[in-house]
RNA sequence: GCUGGGGUGGCGGAAUUGGUAGACGCCCAGGACUUAAAAUCCUGUGCCUUUAGGGGCGUACGGGUUCGAUUCCCGUCCCCAGUACCA
């Protein structure tokens, strides 16, 4: 018999059991119920990091958890493997990217195999595979036919350092969501999803899953869908003195008046501040400011050229832009007032936004006071409040009144006409009805969120189906030629045109609608559509004709509980949740909403120090930099044991002092190989073994706190496993000879039972009490810990001359805890419960079930009751949990050191908590 | 700036509805075993103080509520994340 643990033998063992048996095989059963386990898909790089075990860990722990509580659980995994990765290495290795990407599958799969993660690898799905992106052109062709899907001409963000087109989710910022970099625009035709269509839905919808997200994803994604609700106005717009004026008419932005009078039109969410208005504010690319660039004079014409040129600047997080304007001259007609005011361009409007145009109430908006206290506007009040108010006297003279700053909650409204004494909401909605019978504006409601751009001058994603032909126009591909197939040769440059349209091959084709010659689109799907619905295929990945089964899908979907990273917070899991409510309206599934709960996890990142040598960055692991620091925490001097990663003066020295330490910083950054603060999974499998590395790092930090990597900790998990280990090889004999002393684990305490029995089985169930509450509350750190501690306890029970109930709390307590591990080192658990139970079938075909708690064997017959003088902990008694207060108190005040204090004491209170405390308030 | 989340030993982190602060692990120190080392096991380990028993102080800081506060309230400081003038 193996008396010692190896792991790497069993967890070959095991693994190679698995797969034999399908055990993690998973296939509808209406008499089970059901849990889907998901884990955000891995784009294949190649190499699976930290981040991914952590990912995976956490959801293969929830599996196996699932599966023994009596679960039908599916679990699968697949690759986001469309996309930029596999172009670069085609540029810069001139590799072919479908090699290059089913290489990388076939590796990482190894490795994830190799920690022995419960995948049912029959539904493994690869997004670049055409048997995958046929359907995602299916839904594009649906969405077409939906009106969901449309083209037009835009412009798009642009990286220069990755030559992509972005969305707007993915130029959050204005920043590259891959590098980094700053976005620029450029115009392109693109199709576009209407994501739009959707988002009051995306919105409200956010009520039926509230319980189970984090709020904070929420409420990214409701900031970032951003409505506003509030009301266009319509200003007459003309020009002032001789001067021309242009009004194109556009819609949404400009109008004629009944009186053919040229309207600028406005969006605000206060229009009950409208009397305090005092100028309209326009974007400088405002059509109608564009249009009469010419009229204005060199200053204000020079001034707006200036203003749109930053604006086309990409943003700088760290620098407050300061608010800049011109009056143009042109005037403007305040509706409710008649008043007359002035047209300035500033650069805090933007075009994106709403109109591209405000008016601009100083008292009541922070940005519109900080203009007008530039620009020396009048500041009105129209609006106070309980906290704000001003006498009627001081109201009267409002108009000169000096603020220090906006006030821009609610109030009463006040210097507004018959609108006076309204509270702002009545004066809302009033004034917004007045508006709309008066026919100059109307309620709106305005969104942050625009359409999708899924438009991709790239090779490597999903080709759009769509067909171009000179007499019949945008033609669709028919269904029954999907998919379109990428070809295998295409010149991929990574300069940004699309690689497709330099395939004849490719784009000649003839049109499905007159057999005439036409062209294919060139453009490829953004990769995040792929992902916007893999989880789905999991549930039916073979189906030819369909996405998938509408009853299989019916069985398994939704997603109970998914993890990953809260990166993907805004893109992925609105695009998710778009997709669903589209296939929704298909009819293809019955829910709103395709993940019930949602778990992010925490970054795992990486400690380094480095250093700017000749502007090339020098890293060394932190693990191996010895730094002294003066009193201000500067280093000051430095040494490290990595000879290699010194620049200069490297010796056989095993300790190497830092060139620079002035210039040494120190940093916890993601994880990377440039960086030299990776860690290869596969190593740590192959020092630790995969059941040490996965319960190391979920014990190592709650799973959505940032995991900083210190390998310091792995030990520990190997010890503990070890522990385990021994115990079960040390008792287990003991088992045999007495098998059942005391009959089956759900038996009641048995009569005569020792102390040392007893004890041992209330801590058993405690533990697992604790751990399963720990699983269903999505905690991991916790329940390994309440495990070490139940390990503990067995092995502080005495090995020799132990009587038959001490070897029955021993074997439930063993059994148990082998039960509990199981989703934190599979393998270990596997081969130790194959031990107790005599055959090697494995726990799931044995139909094991993780252990059940009894209430009755948690109790202590005995309890420690903390014992307070004053709120200072003085003595500790023990007692009966069924102890009276009464019967307690006297038992306290019995107790040798409480009378040390009370005695001679003047007791005011005794405050007794049952089966927790004892307080006794004293006179000093 | 705004929004959200935080601040607990040398470190990662535990602490039910307010009820023994520091579980569990790492690190470190001492000891046992060993020819020796590794492994393993045992002991100690918040800080200060005391010969000892003990005592005092401790959950960012300052107040408050309470018999009792890491937990609740008010104020201050700091860190992290998201966001970028959203009208």
């Amino acid at each position: 018999m193996d008396e010692k643990y190896f792991a790497k033998k069993i967890e070959q063992k095991w693994q190679q059991k698995w797969a034999e048996s399908g055990a993690f095989h998973a296939e509808p059963d209406a008499t089970r119920p059901k849990f889907y386990a998901l884990e955000m898909l891995p784009y294949p790089s190649g190499n699976l990091h930290m981040g991914h075990v952590r990912n995976y860990s956490a959801g293969d722990a929830l599996a196996w958890y699932k599966r023994l509580k009596g679960f039908n659980v599916l679990h699968p995994i697949g690759w986001d493997s469309f996309g930029q990765p596999a172009e670069d290495a085609a540029v810069k290795r001139g590799v072919n990217p479908r090699e290059w990407t089913e290489a990388n599958i076939i590796a990482m799969r190894g490795q994830l195999e190799r920690l022995g993660l419960s995948y049912d690898w029959r539904r493994q799905m690869a997004a670049h595979r055409p048997e995958y992106y046929k359907f995602d052109q299916w839904f594009f062709l649906k969405m077409y036919e939906m009106g969901l899907a449309y083209k037009k001409q835009t412009q798009v963000n642009w990286c220069s350092n990755d030559q992509a087109t972005l969305s707007n989710e993915q130029a959050s910022g204005g920043i590259c969501w891959r590098c980094g970099n700053p976005v620029t625009k450029k115009d392109l035709e693109q199709w576009f999803l209407k994501t739009t269509a959707y988002t009051d839905q995306l919105l409200d919808d956010m009520a039926e899953i509230e319980a189970g997200w984090p709020a904070s994803v929420l409420k990214r994604q409701s900031d970032w869908m951003g409505r506003s609700e509030g009301a266009f106005v319509d200003f007459d717009v003309m020009a002032s003195g001789e001067s021309l004026f242009a009004c194109p008419i556009v819609d949404g932005l400009t109008s004629m008046s009944d009186q053919g009078k040229s309207r600028v039109r406005i969006f605000t969410t206060r229009i009950d501040t409208i009397y305090g208005a005092n100028a309209l504010v326009l974007a400088a690319e405002h059509p109608v400011i564009q249009a009469n660039i010419d009229n204005f004079s060199e200053e204000v014409a020079s001034k707006i050229a200036i203003i749109r040129t930053e604006n086309a600047r990409p943003a700088d997080h760290e620098v407050e832009i300061e608010k800049d304007g011109i009056d143009t001259g042109l005037k403007a007609i305040n509706p409710f007032s008649g008043e007359e005011l002035p047209v300035w361009v500033g650069n805090y409007v933007m075009m994106a936004y709403g109109t591209g145009a405000v008016m601009s109430v100083p008292a009541h908006d922070e940005r519109d006071f900080e203009f007008a206290k530039k620009f020396g506007l009048d500041i009105r009040e129209v609006v106070q409040s309980a906290s704000f108010s001003l006498s009627s006297a001081d109201a009267a003279q409002a108009e000169d009144c000096t603020l220090n700053e906006a006030f821009s909650d609610y109030g009463v409204v006040v210097n507004s006409g018959e609108w006076s004494g309204m509270s702002s909401e009545e004066a809302k909605s009033a004034m917004t009805a007045f508006a709309e019978k008066s026919r100059f504006g109307q309620g709106a409601t305005t969104y942050r969120l625009r359409d999708w751009g899924i438009s991709r001058q790239r090779f490597w994603g999903s080709p759009i189906p769509i067909i171009y032909c000179d007499t019949c126009g945008v033609v669709p591909e028919k269904f029954e030629n999907l998919p379109v197939r990428l070809p295998e040769n295409a010149p991929i440059t990574g300069t940004g045109e699309s690689p497709l349209a330099k395939v004849p091959e490719f784009y000649e084709t003839t049109c499905p609608k007159c057999d005439g010659p036409a062209k294919r689109e060139t453009d490829t799907m953004d990769t995040f559509v792929d992902s916007s619905w893999y989880f789905f295929r999991y549930l039916d990945p073979t189906n030819e004709d369909v996405p998938f089964d509408i009853e299989k899908a019916a069985y398994w979907a939704p997603v109970d509980q998914y993890i990953g990273g809260d990166d993907h917070a805004v893109m992925h899991l609105i695009y998710a949740r778009f997709w669903s409510k589209v296939m929704r309206d298909m009819g293809l599934v019955t829910f709103d909403e395709p993940v019930k709960r949602l778990l992010t996890q925490g970054m795992v990142v990486g400690e380094t120090f480095f250093d700017d040598e000749s502007g090339k960055r020098v890293y060394y692991p932190a693990a191996e930099v010895t730094v002294e620091r003066d009193v201000k925490g500067r280093i000051t001097s430095a040494t490290t044991s990595v000879p290699g990663a010194v620049a200069t003066g490297a010796s056989d020295n095993p300790k190497s002092k830092i060139q620079n330490p002035k210039s040494l910083r120190h940093a916890i950054e993601r994880m990377s190989k440039s960086k030299g603060n990776g860690v290869d999974p596969d190593e740590m499998v192959e020092i630790y073994g995969a059941d040490a590395a996965r319960i190391f790092v979920m014990f190592a930090a709650p799973i959505e706190n940032e995991l900083v990597w210190h390998e310091a900790g792995i030990e520990g998990a190997v010890r503990f496993l070890q522990r385990v280990w021994r115990l079960v090889h040390r008792w287990e004999p003991a088992f045999r000879v007495q098998a059942s002393a005391c009959s089956s684990p759900e038996q009641k305490q048995p009569e005569g039972c020792t102390l040392n029995g007893k004890r041992l089985r209330q801590k058993t169930h405690q533990t697992i009490k604790r751990v399963s509450d720990s699983f269903e509350s999505l905690q991991f750190n916790t329940p390994v810990a309440a495990l070490m501690e139940l390990s503990n306890a067995i092995g502080d029970v005495e090995f020799e001359n132990a009587d038959d109930d001490t070897v029955f709390a021993v074997r439930e307590a063993l059994t148990s805890l082998v039960l509990m591990l199981t989703p934190f080192s599979p393998h270990t658990s596997e081969e130790l419960y194959s031990v107790l139970i005599g055959n090697e079938d494995g726990m799931l075909a044995n139909g094991a079930r993780f252990p059940e708690f009894i209430d009755e064997m948690a109790k202590a017959d005995e309890i420690e009751i903390p014992v307070q003088i004053n709120g200072k902990l003085r003595s500790r008694v023990m007692a009966a949990p069924e102890t009276s207060n009464e019967t307690l108190e006297k038992m306290v005040f019995a107790d040798e050191k409480v009378r040390e204090y009370t005695d001679g004491k003047e007791v005011i209170k005794v405050v007794v908590v049952p089966k927790r405390l004892v307080n006794i308030v004293i006179k000093n």
